[in-house]
DNA sequence: CTTATAGATTAGAATGATTATAATATGTTA
DNA sequence: TAACATATTATAATCATTCTAATCTATAAG
């Protein structure tokens, strides 16, 4: 459990002003044991729990934005209608399973270390994503 | 240049009824020299080059989506607002450009071989994308 | 060659995630 | 405490994608 002070400081330093709505997101995104995957609309439902303050959409967005900004979470890439957030913000990957629309971490130990042995001119690298589809075993 | 025949035949062998837009849509994704990554909208833009033949844009998300159940293309798991589709079929991976929007091929070849060391009980591994995301070099 | 019909195409409406707008509220600095 | 830049909000707008249900067509059977 962080305390909503240490929260006000993070946003402070950040030059994101500590206001109710983004203290009330960090708490519900970064109170828990470990990290996790989570779309808008999962995070507007942990948000509600355990409270009668409502945030609008619109904060939601713009502060799931500026903690992306900030490298507070990361975006997955993956296809899907809805964007996914992780609050894991280290160096990892995932499997993804398509139908049940499910993400698990990969930690970068369970990948062994691989180059990109291709450079693209005046492009730099920024980071490198594992993507590891999965299925159900038992195939009808 | 494959000639409509050819794919009249490649879509009667997979149970699709080789229509004049599934047969128009082959000769723009397979006629080409080199393979490509296309969205709906760039699609929708070559179907309608060099014809005045229309086809609708219900019939191209329709027949998309059966080419990639067949195998005859395959979606790229990127974070986009829209769905990128590859013509290239074989199994390799791919540079982004989020600014630019901008796919760039990264063959097998050019990615050292490495293994995945966790597994998920009751899963199967289907897939492993690796996606590289890059940026300008010069850095504003 | 006709006909019957399952499957395909179509225009347009519906959906749903995300973004824009512009009015109101609030944190911060002087 | 005032002033102002920034944030929040409800709502509308956008835009990719999917749905619908009417029309059309490839094809298999007679």
């Amino acid at each position: 459990m962080t305390s909503s002070i240490e929260y006000i400081e993070k946003l402070r330093k950040s030059g994101l002003r500590p206001t109710k709505q983004r203290i009330r997101i960090c708490e519900v995104l970064f109170n828990a044991n470990e990290t996790f995957h989570f779309t808008i609309n999962d995070l507007i439902k942990m948000i509600e729990t355990n409270t009668n303050q409502k945030i609008s959409l619109a904060t939601v967005y713009n502060t799931v934005h500026a903690f992306e900004k900030k490298g507070y979470i990361k975006e997955i890439a993956i296809n899907s209608n809805q964007t996914y957030f992780d609050t894991n913000t280290s160096d990892h990957h995932h499997f993804f399973d398509e139908k049940e629309k499910k993400l698990i971490d990969l930690a970068n130990e369970d990948v062994e270390k691989f180059k990109i042995k291709k450079s693209i001119p005046g492009k730099k690298i920024k980071s490198i994503e594992v993507l590891v589809k999965v299925d159900s075993d038992n195939q009808s």
